[in-house]
RNA sequence: GCUCCCGUGGCGGAAUUGGUAUACGCGCAUGUCUUAGGAACAUGUCUCGCAAGAGGUAGAGGUUCGAGUCCUCUCGGGAGCACCA
């Protein structure tokens, strides 16, 4: 008999596969359309490890499962290559990134299909592509335009290391989320895009999609959607006495609970809130003000959150009236106090909030802990506050892509003509970013200096580029209009492909971006519905589903990195045991969604598993094993058919897989006994394996590749559980559908029964048809 | 601090609506074939007990004929958010 020999015959059929367009997906068909999308990969040169294969592989058990049920599946893959990393590496080897981008890329694919990866590759696209980021930045233009980006001067995250501006949700914990760095802050003037005109149905239309519940409370939770109301307290006397009425004079504070209004003992303002500068004249401890603004300002955003003692400074001389109480009362700046959130001052309430309690304790201040509250919750101006921050757009580097504005003296920012995109990336010898946070573009003179397209005077290009979320935000529209690698005429106004394959049915990634490219993403499909790019019928969700999968960690559940040196390397698991014994163990690791170990010890059981197959499906050839058919292994293969079909729409893949394992056991038992299946039952079993193993399914002749249906199995007896008082005492092979009062006769004949149960009273009898009976005494 | 998730053998983990706890795999043990090896084959593998039986899903209670599953508390682990007013 012959051996397993996965190497050969995995290179065969990829090399079938792949060269014959096996994967392609139609833009018309009778069929059903399937959009399956997992997120694109940033293609770095250490290339995939094992984590990345395992959504995959997941997603191509899907796709393929769905294939042979008939669909028209769209299975695509791209790359996601601007970038930091890819520019870092240029800089230290002395090359061009875009050289760096298409060796790695190259390499991932080929890695891909060492894998035997469905994707449909005559849809590859790169977001560094010319002609993908047209469009990239043709979406930018159409922001600006409709009024949602500007250029605003603000405070922004800087991270010191990558020399780089950082939108909020690219910091964790006051640190640069690529490199760990503790985020600075700086003033600067930027692209910001408003994605808080979309916070209420970013949050409202999740209601419409099929997510994983986690990942809706996360962006539910990072939006952070409060309702309250905005209370004016006016400045009651000037340090002269004089009275104040100019607008200098109201202090505005956000608050969940205007019911608390008497309670109120005194404000506080964030120390960079403008008012206080703007009451310089009244204040009489100027100097002590100065001091601890300029403390605040020199924080780190971390060291302001560790800080466990509240500390905070009197604005003497100022004193306003609580509108409810018509009492003067202090206000204070204090660093608890944040800029960005609300008003940027808020009503301290002692009684009813922990921060300003300990506050009141620090600094001897009035806690009123018995008030009326009934009747004012309604006090004060409806407000709506979120968490959620616009979108600073500008990155301070080469390798993305540039931002398609010129600033002319005259006529300020000035949009470039849709029929001059794209602005391309020019050719640079040195990239280097600067310690000034100037973009290295700027140094470009001949690239900088343009004609304003107004006015026609002398213009400057913008020299900042997009962030790297920029590409991703509109690729899985691009894969529909994409015909050929390097040869893509995207067109993103396609109303007849976004018709046909629009929403995505079924999308895969990581929870890391969940308050990044997915929510991004979301917004930016949102404005191109809106602005009717995509089409009305459509609908303003790109996504109908989304789950996520789990993390693979290293052996002892420690992460998988280059520093640790224990990341694994699919090519090298798929040389030593094949890439199939690769996906199944893969998959039968533990559930999909969970965050699990790599163990290469337990790699053997998926190989052992797959051999066993080949050999049965060979002997099965033979004519000694046909002459005998094994009925109740022909209805275990019905079961297994019905749990695996279940198990792959749920992602139970681990499941899927033991279930499997049951059935090639009990057909190995059999064919000892000689008995066996039929030609037609073989290929049944090999039908649901092929998703998992698609190589080896191949290589032993699966004649049609045709999703199995399941028979359903009549069984004429069933196994009923005897209990007495609850614990399992005995099963029984019974007739189906008997009743109660049948099952009592026979169960009460059984000796074991009878020495059990005695001479002592039964109580009751609790009977579930075919499953149990139990016996209380 | 708030929100969510999770605690089952030596290990990864199974267990429709509450109904035989530990499926499946790894590891381990014994044996077989083999010059040898194991990524081969066979059998066994929660604890106590010769057995009958008893106990057992982090701990303590509760609901129920019956709880890994539902409820309450405690302990432990993980994820997300975070002076968010």
């Amino acid at each position: 008999m012959q051996k397993y020999n996965p190497q050969k015959i995995e290179k065969k059929w990829q090399k079938n596969w792949y060269s014959s367009g096996d994967f392609k997906a139609l833009n018309n068909s009778k069929k059903d359309k399937f959009y399956l999308l997992l997120e694109f990969p940033y293609p770095s040169g250490a290339g995939l490890h094992v984590g990345h294969c395992r959504p995959y592989i997941g997603l191509d058990i899907i796709a393929r499962k769905r294939r042979m049920q008939g669909q028209n599946v769209l299975f695509p893959m791209g790359f996601d290559a601007f970038g930091l990393p890819t520019e870092n590496y240029a800089i230290k080897m002395g090359l061009q990134p875009s050289v760096v981008t298409k060796k790695n890329s190259d390499n991932f694919r080929r890695q891909m299909k060492n894998l035997g990866l469905s994707f449909d590759w005559s849809r590859e696209v790169n977001t560094t592509d010319p002609k993908y980021y047209k469009w990239t930045q043709w979406i930018f233009l159409q922001l600006f335009k409709h009024g949602l980006a500007s250029k605003e001067s603000l405070m922004i995250n800087w991270c010191p290391k990558d020399k780089i501006g950082l939108a909020n949700e690219e910091v964790v914990n006051g640190k640069c989320e690529r490199c760990g760095t503790l985020v600075e802050k700086k003033d600067k003037v930027q692209w910001v895009i408003k994605i808080t005109k979309y916070a209420d149905r970013l949050i409202n239309d999740l209601a419409n999609v099929d997510y994983q519940q986690r990942i809706k409370d996360q962006q539910i939770n990072w939006i952070g959607r409060s309702e309250g109301s905005e209370i004016e307290f006016r400045i009651s006397l000037d340090s002269q006495g004089a009275p104040v009425n100019d607008f200098k004079s109201i202090i505005n504070v956000f608050t969940t609970r205007p019911d608390t209004i008497f309670g109120c003992t005194f404000l506080v303002l964030a120390p960079e809130h403008e008012l206080v500068e703007n009451l310089k004249s009244k204040i009489t401890n100027w100097g002590e003000i100065e001091k601890y603004v300029k403390q605040t300002r020199n924080k780190s955003d971390l060291a302001r959150q560790e800080q466990k003692e509240k500390t905070g400074v009197e604005l003497k001389g100022i004193k306003v009236i609580n509108p409810a109480t018509k009492k003067e009362i202090p206000v204070f700046i204090a660093d608890y106090v944040m800029l960005g959130y609300g008003t940027g001052a808020i009503m301290a309430v002692p009684s009813d909030d922990k921060r300003d309690e300990e506050f009141s304790v620090k600094y001897n201040l009035p806690i009123i802990k018995d008030y009326q509250k009934a009747g004012f919750e309604d006090f004060g101006k409806k407000m709506v506050n979120y968490k959620l921050r616009d979108w600073v757009f500008s990155r301070q580097h080469y390798w993305g892509e540039p931002i398609p504005m010129v600033y002319c003296e005259k006529c300020k920012w000035v949009a470039v003509p849709e029929k001059d995109l794209p602005v391309e990336l020019p050719k640079v010898k040195k990239y280097e970013p600067t310690d000034t946070g100037e973009s290295p573009l700027a140094k470009m003179e001949k690239w900088v200096n343009t004609k304003c397209p107004i006015c026609k005077g002398s213009a400057k290009r913008e020299t900042d580029t997009m962030p790297n979320w920029a590409g991703s935000n509109w690729y899985y529209l691009a894969y529909l209009s994409a015909n050929s690698r390097g040869n893509s005429k995207f067109k993103i106004q396609n109303s007849k492909l976004v018709n046909y394959w629009m929403p995505v049915d079924w999308y895969n990634g990581g929870m890391e971006h969940t308050t990044l490219h997915l929510l991004y993403s979301r917004f930016i499909f949102k404005f191109l519905w809106d602005i009717g790019v995509v089409p009305k019928e459509v609908g303003s969700e790109p996504y109908k589903k989304r789950t996520s999968h789990g993390i693979i960690l290293g052996e002892g559940s420690v992460k998988m990195s280059k520093s640790l040196g224990n990341v694994i390397n699919p090519d090298e698991v798929a040389k030593q045991f094949g890439a199939d014994t690769l996906r199944v163990y893969e998959m039968f690791i533990g559930p999909f969604e969970q965050m699990i170990p790599w163990d290469s010890k337990g790699i053997v059981g998926a190989r052992r598993f797959l051999e066993k197959i080949y050999s049965l499906a060979l002997k099965s050839q033979l004519p000694i094993y046909r002459s005998q058919i094994n009925p109740n292994l022909v209805n275990l293969l019905n079961k297994t058919i019905k749990k695996v079909s279940e198990d792959i729409e749920a992602m139970k893949f681990n499941t899927a897989i033991s279930a499997m394992m049951m059935f090639v056991n009990e057909w190995a038992a059999s064919a000892q006994a000689s008995a066996s299946l039929s030609k037609k039952d073989v290929q049944k079993f090999l039908a649901i394996l092929s998703p998992f193993a698609p190589h080896l399914v191949a290589e032993l002749g699966l004649k049609q590749e045709i999703w199995p249906i399941y028979e359903e199995v009549k069984e004429a007896k069933v196994i009923l559980v005897v209990q007495i008082n609850g614990k399992f005492r005995d099963k029984m092979e019974v007739l189906a559908n008997i009743d109660q009062a049948q099952a009592e006769a026979i169960v009460i004949q059984s000796d074991r029964i009878k020495t059990l149960v005695g001479k002592t009273e039964i109580k009751k009898i609790i009977f579930v048809p075919n499953k149990l009976i139990n016996i209380v005494i």
